[in-house]
DNA sequence: ATATACACGACTAATTTAGTCGTAAATAGT
DNA sequence: ACTATTTACGACTAAATTAGTCGTGTATAT
């Protein structure tokens, strides 16, 4: 339980190896994928999301790639499984809001609170720890 | 992303009714599934699964029920959800080990201390903090 | 031109979760 | 003893989510 999925599992895999290469350089989907033995279509679509969130940046072309374009210890884990997995919430009646079962739950207020809780560890960690 | 199942929901939802009826009374699966709008049988899963860890007590029969066996301080989260989803990690590499890429992947370490922050919440709250 | 690399939507397959059903066993009340 | 009620539990089906694939398009270095 609790478990995140596996593209945002890929993509922190990557993260990690973006952090790691030499300033200036760019790894490709294809180095990735083959190095750590992950789907490339799959590792591709993550790649994408995090690009269009400008988490990193991409250069089309041979000798093109990826690299990070935000510092480390900008990303906060929040936000990146918000990228890649949408809301985080350890119930979905935070977003959905159509739950018929409302006025009956007794246990909103408490699930929230372990929400928050969980909400407040991934806002304070960044890539940086998870590099390191 | 990071959700609990419905089952757990349900589950936490019925521990708060149990803690609330009055010492000595009995509450039915029935009851519970109908006051909050829960598939009973759904409910009575996790129920039962709960009274064979002996969290709660049922009692067979007519004018059986369940009722709560332990002080709701001692029941902690990490307990009550693995008793309900199995053991509790944000990645299987923890419980399966058959990984072939383990020798590949750059996260084990980091993910393991984000998983030990997860665990650490869960280990402090307990049913009582639920429940007020 | 062409080969390489990202972009992206549509699709299928696999897995997990949600919910149902049938049957058994205990027990209180009659 | 019989019946109604309630828990116990495995097998099953349905729904939803996640994982992974494919086809096509666009940019660009050589």
């Amino acid at each position: 339980m609790l478990k995140i999925t596996r593209k945002a599992e890929y993509a922190l895999i990557a993260l990690r190896h973006l952090n790691s290469i030499k300033d200036g350089e760019l790894a490709t989907v294809k180095e990735i994928s083959t190095q750590y033995g992950i789907p490339q279509e799959l590792l591709a679509k993550a790649l994408q999301q995090l690009a269009r969130a400008k988490v990193i940046d991409a250069t089309k072309g041979p000798s093109g790639g990826y690299k990070l374009l935000t510092d480390p210890n900008e990303i906060n884990m929040t936000k990146f499984f918000e990228i890649l997995e949408g809301p985080m919430g350890i119930m979905d009646c935070f977003f959905e809001s159509d739950c018929n079962q409302l006025s009956a739950c007794n246990i909103r207020t408490p699930i929230n609170r372990i929400n928050d809780s969980i909400r407040t560890i991934f806002d304070k960690l960044t890539l940086a720890d998870i590099t390191y």
